[in-house]
DNA sequence: TTTTTATTTGGTTATATTACCAAATAACCA
DNA sequence: TGGTTATTTGGTAATATAACCAAATAAAAA
C-alpha cells in the first residue's frame, strides 16, 4: 500500500466514520425527506443540543451535509444523496445475518 | 426515534463502523479482487498478523466478508459486494469536497 | 436595549478503538 | 514426534469518540 493510496483510503475512511454513529445514520435518514434546524433534530433524537450540533460538524466536514442560514436559525439538508443508496446495501447484509443466525437457532 | 428505529440504526451503524477504518477499506478493495489469506493481507499491509487478524474478525461479526480454512492457512473472501458501491459515492464526496476548496484558494 | 431563542464551542469524564507484544492453538512438514 | 508456519486471543497503553454541562455568540422579539 503506496503512500497516495494509503491517503486516498484515510479520507474514505473520514467520510465512512462520519456515517457510523446510529444518530448521525438516523440524521441522514430525516434529511434525506427534508432540511431540518439543529433545535428539530434535537427534538427528534431527545439529546443535548451540543450533542446534535457536534454531530452534524462531522458530518459537514466530511461533506455530507450542507447548512444554511435563515432567520435565527440553521437549516441543515443533505448534500451527498447517493448515501442513501449506503441503506439497501447496509440492510441487506443485516437481512443475511439474521437469516444465517436462524440455521442455528 | 422509536426503539425498533434505534435498534435497526443501531445495526447498520455497526456495519458502517466496521468499513471505517483505512486499512479495513484497503482490505475491503483488495478481496474485491480475490480472496486472500491472513499472511497475504499483513504482507500487504505491513503491520503485525494479529492486527490483520482483529480487522478481519470485525469485518466477519459485520458480515462482509467471510472465510473458509484451507491447509494451514484461513482464506478471506468479500461477502457483500454491494459494499463496492460505497467507494463511487464517497469518491464522488471527497471530489466534491477537493473542488469546494479550490474555491478559496 | 433587554430578553429570549438558536447554535456553537470548550471542558470534563466515561467508554471505545487500535496497535503491538506475548502466548495459545492448529495444522502442516521433516 | 518435534519443529515450523498460520492464525487467534489476551493484555496493555495510547489515542479517539461521545455525552453532558456551562459559557460564548448571534440574531429575533419584546
Amino acid at each position: 500500500m503506496d503512500k497516495a493510496e494509503l491517503y486516498r483510503f484515510e479520507a474514505q475512511a473520514q467520510i465512512m466514520k462520519a456515517l457510523s454513529h446510529p444518530t448521525r445514520l438516523f440524521i441522514v435518514h430525516e434529511l434525506a425527506k427534508a432540511e431540518k434546524c439543529v433545535c428539530e433534530l434535537t427534538d427528534m433524537v431527545g439529546a443535548d443540543t451540543s450533542t446534535i450540533s457536534k454531530h452534524l460538524l462531522i458530518m459537514k466536514n466530511a461533506g455530507i451535509v450542507e447548512c444554511e442560514k435563515r432567520g435565527a436559525s440553521i437549516y441543515y439538508s443533505l448534500k451527498m444523496k447517493c448515501v442513501l443508496n449506503f441503506f439497501t446495501c447496509v440492510n441487506e447484509v443485516l437481512k443475511k445475518k439474521v437469516e444465517s443466525q436462524m440455521v442455528f437457532a
